[in-house]
DNA sequence: AGTATTTATGAGTGCTTTAGTCATAAATAT
DNA sequence: ATATTTATGACTAAAGCACTCATAAATACT
């Protein structure tokens, strides 16, 4: 398993942007520096949960970043989601058609426990539980 | 997440071997062409699972594979450390001096869990289970 | 209005991994 | 001997990943 590093550097900046919720917009480059993120590649990233609106932006002089959604209800599950190349462990888990090879897909099941059992790990922890653990 | 194709194809030799177990030595050839998996990369992913104490081998005319452990001792989890890439959901998992990048590693716990969560599943599913669940 | 600053966004790039082939060696049955 | 089957390393094509680059668009300030 692997956890594309968009994920994490998402994660790290959403982190970021809560514990300085209080200075208004946070600009990118900030968060790229104190989080030792590439900064052109976290912009993508904020970008993307701009676009997801776990975040909002404004451009301009003084512009950045902030969170739309309050850390408690931002799921790991939903910056997956929205970060993550969200693959099915195995391609029969996409769709039926998919799964020609073998008449009956013994392995189905199995992984199929599996996503479950990870996005139900995900989806029950927020940012917040994660700010909080530490 | 994404199960590697030698995962997939090993599982479905091992149930093949399985069910074929009566016969004797099993051919990777006549395994490739029921699986529809390519005969020369199955050859390797057979080859892995002997080296690790899953199957046995003959070569020579009518030399094979088959089981060297009953179907109900062979646990995905195995299967998957044999055949897969082992590596942790993120490298923070594998060592403390790959986790360097921020000071406190707030993401450490959650991938962990999940990890836990996916082995748990894995060492308790056996080749005899999926067989069985069809 | 003009300029500087900051995000938005697509295109391109280099490295790694994955899935597979190819070639050849070693063992064994006949 | 010879044919058959596994063993094993080297090689390869394609895809994915982690970026960088270039440029556009918005906004604040003078």
């Amino acid at each position: 398993m692997h956890v594309p590093i968009q994920v994490d550097y998402g994660v790290r900046a959403l982190i970021d942007l809560a514990e300085n919720s209080l200075q208004g917009d946070i600009q990118a480059s900030d968060i790229a520096k104190r989080q030792e993120i590439p900064e052109q590649f976290l912009a993508q990233v904020l970008h993307k949960l701009n676009k997801f609106g776990v975040t909002t932006s404004r451009r301009g002089p003084n512009g950045g970043h902030r969170l739309a959604i309050k850390p408690s209800n931002i799921t790991m599950g939903y910056v997956m989601r929205t970060l993550g190349n969200n693959t099915h462990p195995v391609c029969c888990l996409e769709s039926q058609s998919k799964c020609n090879k073998s008449a009956k897909c013994t392995q189905k099941n199995v992984w199929s426990e599996v996503e479950q059992a990870v996005n139900q790990i995900l989806d029950s922890t927020t940012i917040e539980d994660l700010i909080k653990q530490n």
